[in-house]
RNA sequence: GGCCAGAUAGCUCAGUCGGUAGAGCAGAGGAUUGAAAAUCCUCGUGUCGGUGGUUCGAUUCCACCUCUGGCCA
């Protein structure tokens, strides 16, 4: 029935605790499939708890690839997602087995699969230099030179959002091309593998805000806050890194810095979470050709072996 | 038991010199091109505690009642 000789591929998203990780390894155990996590947290080592890592045991069955190649004070980008995600990709295709991509972080499957633009990548000293003028002139005069350097994204990319006022700017700034222009050249995504695209995620939110409630307490009485403790003690890590803005770490943070009480900063570190789930589950309505499963049952899992065998033998 | 202060959106509160009300947070929806667990945008009708009274009109003024604080006994 189906004519695409490409090697299969699966992408399995679904919104923070919503139990991926429990379905991976369920695949692991019953079809040839190598994980990659799609995850911009797990990537970075010493953050464990906090982020729901998979424990050792787990990860002994079901080995997860790109997890922990980062050490927290250091960044990562999309980019680099696409290129060490393509490459384990065509590692385990010619090792005759089958990628399952499982993961949270959406822009990392919408960059593998529809591809990024030829950017430059992020610059230090340019992020510096802008930085520094926000702060002396203001955001909007940011963006007021966007709008004399590229009308159209500026147009596009709101005067608040500081994030890709800069970005853009830091573009122009390196090329000495409009993000725009650079955009006009189209981009190349995925062709070497089919892929089937399932979406784990509760039908009902509630249950979702739920589960992320009794995630987070399991998360304390593991230790999560003593974790955050040795990050805090290191002299190399601070507020403001990727790593450090994470869900429950920032909150964390800010409860060791005295900004936050006690009582207040596990409250935020769940609302956050939730908000974050929103996100997702934006991007997930967006999602094109895939199959979703509420995970609440036992049906949805055999529904979706029965899916895999058919599409792997296709 | 007496006195005082409260009772308004899921929560914390503002306000209406009498013309049925609005902020923050929460929540919902959306955007998303090398920081993405990030960053940003949009969305506010609720017996204004209850019952009566005054009034053309009461959430607003008055009386009583209920509840919650505090003080005095």
């Amino acid at each position: 029935m189906n004519s695409d000789k490409r090697p299969p591929a699966l992408f399995l998203m679904g919104p923070t605790a919503s139990g991926k990780t429990g379905l991976a390894v369920d695949l692991v155990k019953r079809f040839p499939v190598d994980i990659i996590s799609v995850d911009s947290a797990l990537i970075y080592r010493e953050m464990n708890i906090g982020t729901a890592k998979p424990e050792a045991d787990i990860l002994k069955i079901a080995p997860h690839r790109l997890v922990d190649i980062k050490d927290p004070s250091e960044t990562y980008s999309a980019a680099e997602f696409v290129a060490d995600a393509s490459r384990e990709m065509q590692a385990i295709t010619a090792a005759g087995r089958i990628p399952l991509l499982v993961g949270g972080t959406m822009l990392y499957f919408r960059a593998l699969e529809n591809g990024l633009s030829l950017l430059p990548s992020a610059d230090p000293e340019i992020r510096k230099i802008l930085e520094s003028k926000i702060l002396n002139e203001g955001l909007q005069s940011l963006h007021d030179e966007l709008s004399e350097v590229d009308p159209v994204a500026a147009r596009r990319i709101h005067s608040n959002d500081r994030q890709r006022t800069l970005r853009a700017l830091e573009v122009y700034k390196i090329t000495g091309q409009s993000m725009t222009r650079l955009f006009e050249a189209g981009v190349e995504g995925l062709t070497s593998h089919r892929l089937l695209k399932i979406i784990l995620a509760p039908a009902e939110r509630e249950i979702l805000h739920e589960r992320i409630d009794l995630r987070f307490h399991l998360m304390l009485e593991n230790g999560f806050l003593d974790e955050v403790r040795h990050l805090y003690q290191r002299d190399d890590l601070h507020a403001d890194l990727p790593s450090m803005r994470a869900v429950g770490y920032r909150q964390a943070w800010k409860f060791l810095s005295g900004e936050f009480t006690e009582e207040e900063w596990g409250e935020k570190a769940i609302i956050a979470t939730r908000q974050y789930a929103k996100r997702q589950f934006t991007w997930l309505r967006g999602e094109q050709n895939a199959h979703w499963l509420d995970g609440q049952n036992g049906r949805d899992y055999e529904n979706i072996f029965q899916l895999f065998d058919e599409y792997v033998l296709g």
